[in-house]
DNA sequence: CTGAAAGCGCTTACAG
DNA sequence: CTGAAAGCGCTTACAG
């Protein structure tokens, strides 16, 4: 079934039939009737291959992301999908895993299959591999993370100012030992949480101590064994910043396994505001990503690189404020 | 840069850069290795779309999801995108959003750029679209959601076992009176999980109260809202199976609200085994999905339909069993 | 107002 | 052991 066999049912020229799928010239209603029935007859659907071969647009968008079954990628990337959608592209996902390797099997991958831009939030540690990306010549929307590269758009988030308004709203109940579980500290993101907590407690003139910063990963396993690790300490802390959501589900758990009581014995601030973060129980305190508008400033700094002239070069770069939601697992220090 | 510039950079037929890319037939150690060299320091990437469009193979498969932010799909998703990725394919990710529209333009958009087979869950009310797949003649896999179609390898689990399994739970734990919060009415998964719950009552020769069977829609909020309706009931319920898990965190929520508390007052126990199940508070008692084997499945069903011959035209049917998962969200009923 | 034809970048018989 | 050439299904100058 091809554009051929419906110029010849309706009688004219392939030419015709593609100007009217694509109303790209008039075509009079005579001959536009004619085609537009016998694509309906024969149930025609073109070819997006071979479109895209000769005009040089897929109308497809590359998104690698480093975990699609991380909620706050999930619900980014469903957001940026329901976008990209109604624009008329379709979008191809890859889970780096956030492995690097696969991260640059998958540049390879966008790169054959001729998409028209990525939307790239990055591993940990991939900075060797965005050359590819950046030779391409392709438009490039960097999320999330910070990866160093002139060549690309930026769209982020004030993560030091989370991390600071998170500890702030810490300090303001009263709480004295604040203590911090960090994410991966090769991630920008991480690494800034944990500086606005630190800004925080300086400017509040409390101690900073370094047992009371941990690492962690982003995941619930970790965040939970963080948790454990803080409530051995002695003296243990009375609140502690979470740097993400994720992980603050492992500390509820950890809690809750001690026979401790949140917020009553330990207050607890999250960083992501996931879906599930009003189901938890108590309801997380959270720093809330403005997930909607993210998806909403990449896809439209995308789309308007995809419009414009490669000579444009000037590189945008935006930066959300994410909010303080205050449930549920923070209360006053009961002195 | 293309396989014609990579050819006369090494000085050879287009065909021998094509066999040596392929490696498709016999080429000599000197002329691969002048290949070899071109090609690298060209840059070369071979154009998806051109060798798609000659070769009828795009090694793309399409996934069509109600919503990848139900962290469900997100993870089945995620365990798919692994295995394909790993057998050279890439996957184009469509959220039908549950709206059977948009899931009918989607099915347009896969065939259109040519994937050589769909994985395919539902949305609840579909069934009028899928001839346009069936008529295609492409490999379609159901998952999940039963679809009325002889056309396509299925691959479920046993909702109906699971249902059962999680009400003869309570019914161990001596509850009597058992409550049920249904999905959506529409889709078989929901229906099945209730015959389940049916059946254990009835099996115990417990009574089956219809106003203990309230319907949600697989969602946060009507999870929290129907329970909140079944904790108004007198006499309430003194547990309730909630057919999955995005629910059952909603309960959780409502029963705290009330300031009752889980498990003494109220078991409940949910469906999915989603990650987060084991990070709720307390940890939820669940039937679990095998999720990985589904993938396993779904994907391993796929490429054998897309390595056999369409004429093979048996249609295969798996059916995997869930599995109970004991956490803390439930306990013996205090006489 | 419409059509014939070149060409996008590959693969793959066919030929030697 | 290797290459010349046809052709996949479109779009798009060019021509009339």
């Amino acid at each position: 079934m091809t554009i051929r066999d419906v110029a010849k049912f309706a009688d004219v020229s392939i030419t015709t039939v593609s100007h009217v799928i694509n109303n790209t010239r008039f075509v009079s209603e005579d001959l536009k009737e004619r085609v537009m029935q016998a694509m309906n007859e024969l149930g025609y659907k073109p070819n997006m291959l071979a479109r895209g071969l000769r005009s040089g647009r897929t109308r497809t968008i590359g998104l690698v992301v480093p975990d699609m079954a991380n909620l706050f990628f999930a619900e980014i990337s469903r957001a940026i999908e329901d976008i990209v959608f109604n624009k008329g592209y379709s979008l191809i996902i890859c889970n780096s895993d956030d492995n690097p390797e696969k991260q640059k099997a998958y540049f390879g991958v966008l790169l054959a299959k001729q998409v028209e831009g990525i939307i790239f939030i990055s591993t940990g540690s991939s900075q060797d591999y965005i050359e590819q990306l950046e030779n391409s010549g392709i438009p490039i929307v960097l999320a999330d993370r910070e990866v160093p590269t002139q060549l690309a758009d930026v769209v982020l988030i004030d993560n030091e100012y989370g991390g600071y308004l998170a500890t702030n709203h810490l300090i303001s109940l009263g709480h004295k030992r604040i203590a911090c579980i960090a994410g991966p500290s090769e991630l920008t993101p991480s690494a800034d949480r944990v500086n606005g907590y630190r800004r925080a407690l300086c400017e509040a003139d409390l101690p900073v101590y370094p047992e009371y910063i941990v690492n962690g990963d982003f995941h619930f396993k970790l965040g939970e064994a963080a948790m454990l690790h803080l409530l051995d300490l002695n003296p243990r802390p009375d609140a502690v910043f979470v740097s993400n959501d994720m992980m603050a589900f492992g500390c509820i758990r950890a809690i809750h396994s001690r026979n401790l009581v949140l917020p009553n014995d330990i207050s607890i601030v999250g960083f992501d505001d996931i879906l599930l973060a009003k189901a938890s129980s108590p309801a997380l305190t959270t720093i809330a990503q403005p997930t909607q508008k993210m998806a909403e400033k990449i896809t439209e700094l995308l789309f308007l690189r995809l419009e414009s002239h490669p000579s444009n070069t000037k590189r945008k770069r935006v930066i959300l404020k994410p909010e303080l939601v205050i449930r549920d697992s923070t209360m006053a220090r009961s002195s």
